[in-house]
DNA sequence: ACCTGAACACCGTTCAAGT
DNA sequence: ACCTGAACACCGTTCAAGT
């Protein structure tokens, strides 16, 4: 597998030359193939056949890695712009979709709070939110750090249930028996207080109502 | 610590027997001395001159370790009630307490995103927030999904000031570079806006300014 | 039941050497 | 400059065997 000579052609997919559009292939092939948690250097390296460090010439690490991949992902997003449709409902449309996108791929969700995937799709999402902010008349500073604030709980949302769902967060259960465990002398507001409430709500539900709640903080623009 | 004859007394520390005490004991050591990010099994193990499978009869995983960490840390949260402080500035106070906390021990931080670290004192914090968003007027489903809402942004603050304080995450430079390029036709409500204000503030501002926004949303209540 | 050594199945990253 | 094999320095978790 060195300098092959010009041989049958075609003996394999020919190893194709090392770039960050061959690595995204890659790595695509890979979270497809097994999974977003095993989306690692290594294995990126080896389905293109050779080692890790090999990589590092255009990933400067796996953070980097990941956030290339999320923007790919990205490609898929319905990010069109709709006259008739209400400013907030949109807003919750395509959020909501971004969640979904990245909770399929649960480990990517992690990397996406600590990274802005930035390429062209990500670029093309802000955009779109810049637009629906300004259109509920959000001021330049309210609309740009409102949609970091956004984007933050979206990540969060999909990372946590991607977590739930592969075990490894704790069981909601389990939060709800400690929590009405509360002792009446050390936690008396607790005690008093309907417990079940903070475990109720289908994911779907609590992600809409948080939303809801950041769009009114961020169109009451209390500007303290 | 345990009920010890009356040896020689002191040849070594004596090798404490394990519990899930002697665990978090061993932990905070390793903590302390060696930072968050080397907090393992392993380590804590070694520390305990063990292997690292003996810690499985106390811990499920290293989640759950961590988590039994963070209550302990927040032993130091300063939870006073106080009638004349406004129950927003008590909210101020006790988060931005909470997030410089968790922010010390950053990979903790992550964690805690998807733990609730459910201990005495983490009850504790959840009870005062509870009483504060009470007398905020808010009801039950409010209070308790608010708290919910308030702590994951507070733990996410944390794990982002960690992240780029130890060069995990990416440069905010690097970020304003890539908004500043967006290109006029693919994003044009990006190109025409100051994208400078994205990446401004410091840290504690945004923090703040994201929390007020949270309260005010938590506070007017849609009901929707 | 509790505890353990050893193994299993991996990681990310760096380095010295090649081309 | 780009690419690589090999090594470094680790991980979490499980298992079979002991007490």
């Amino acid at each position: 597998m060195t300098t092959r000579e010009p041989i049958s052609r075609r003996e394999r997919p020919a190893k194709p030359a090392l770039s960050r559009e061959a690595i995204i292939d890659a790595a695509l092939l890979v979270l497809e193939r097994d999974g977003a948690e095993k989306l690692t250097i290594r294995r990126v390296a080896a389905e293109l056949d050779t080692g890790p460090a090999s990589l590092y010439v255009y990933v400067k690490n796996v953070t980097v890695l990941h956030a290339l991949l999320i923007d790919g992902l990205l490609a898929d997003l319905d990010l069109a712009w709709d006259d008739t449709e209400p400013w907030r409902e949109r807003l919750h449309r395509v959020i909501s979709d971004y969640v979904d996108l990245l909770t399929e791929h649960g480990n990517l969700a992690r990397s996406a709070m600590f990274v802005w995937p930035d390429g062209p799709h990500y670029l093309s999402l802000v955009d779109l939110l810049l637009r629906l902010l300004q259109s509920a008349d959000a001021d330049e500073k309210t609309a740009a750090w409102g949609i970091d604030l956004i984007l933050q709980h979206a990540n969060i949302a999909a990372a946590e249930w991607a977590a739930r769902a592969s075990g490894t967060g704790q069981d909601l259960d389990e939060l709800a028996t400690t929590l009405a465990s509360a002792d009446e002398r050390r936690h008396p507001t607790l005690a008093a207080f309907d417990t079940a409430v903070f475990v109720q709500g289908t994911p779907d539900e609590r992600r809409r109502w948080a939303l809801d709640i950041l769009l009114d903080g961020i169109t009451t623009k209390r500007h303290r």
